[in-house]
DNA sequence: AAGGTGATGTCAGTCACTGACAAGGGGTGA
DNA sequence: TCACCCCTTGTCAGTGACTGACATCACCTT
């Protein structure tokens, strides 16, 4: 439906209505019109912690996070024919964009918690969790707008464009 | 009004009524109720943007943005007694922090602009812009939320740990 | 069979925000 | 000086997101 109309002119009234639904019902499973299209957010948090888990002790700090990241690839490939169409609508409308950075940056927080737990001190983790979200996510927005060929490729190249840096 | 009854508890009528006109002229003026919080951005923009002019343009885009940062730090400071409560209402409210992340994202990507104007590459320029206003953002709300003697310091300090991170 | 629980519908209300139109006020050219 | 214009503001009515209170109903337990 946003796609078609846009999600500003969608009413939750019709979201609901095509739901068969109430619309009060509707705002009982959803604490806002908007985060309808970010519900996918839990599970891929999941899959990051886990893959932390997985990765060796004596990892830094970032490498322990690029490891996640490449783990997760093959999980974000799988849902591209439903992430493409919701980073359309979410790239044609500024107050979703205010919300998936609200999202991200969630991630990174728990992100940076998970390497706190594993012994990297706090201000240091909240770096490295920071500016690994903020390559992540440069990654895959870039890979979902473009046709590309593969995520995990461009995962390679931004960390090399990332240590280049410094 | 914000500080004493909360950013929610304050209708747009209110801050009219506050600032005698009619509600109607209020979202004249501004597009948003919240971002009557968010108008000093632009000042902060255009001194940023002036700092980085005078950077010797071999210095590489990190030490560029960091170079600059280190400038505006007198102009924070002189702010501070308006900042401070004003970081205060966003801490408690997230529709606020939303917006607040929308307007670092919306600076970062005028750094970056302003990093390609000099010559640094696209893709790098976005990476040093993203990673530099992650730092900044960072350290200005823990100055602004602990007691703390110096953001210069802070800032050096910043820079340290990032630079140890890779 | 009685009672409790959780999900849903209904209704009324608040509030952010918008479009359309009217009304003043101040500057400009004839 | 006067007519005209532009810019700002007020007024009013309307839309749509969201909320609280209460009723209903299915299902489960005892």
């Amino acid at each position: 439906m946003f796609g078609k109309q846009g999600f500003d002119n969608t009413t939750a009234a019709e979201i609901a209505a095509h739901a068969g639904v109430t619309e009060r019902t509707f705002f009982r499973h959803f604490a806002d019109k908007r985060e309808v299209l970010f519900d996918g957010q839990a599970v891929l948090l999941e899959a990051l912690l886990a893959a932390i888990e997985k990765v060796p002790q004596d990892a830094p700090p970032l490498d322990t996070l690029f490891r996640a990241f490449r783990s997760v690839c093959p999980l974000l490939e799988a849902n591209r024919p439903f992430s493409e169409p919701r980073q359309a609508v979410i790239s044609a409308t500024p107050s979703l964009q205010e919300r998936e950075r609200a999202k991200t940056a969630a991630l990174a927080e728990a992100l940076a918690e998970a390497l706190r737990a594993r012994g990297v001190p706090d201000e240091r983790a909240a770096f490295a969790a920071q500016i690994g979200m903020t390559v992540f996510a440069h990654v895959t927005v870039a890979w979902l707008n473009e046709a590309s060929p593969d995520l995990a490729e461009r995962l390679d190249r931004a960390e090399e464009d990332l240590r280049s840096l410094m």
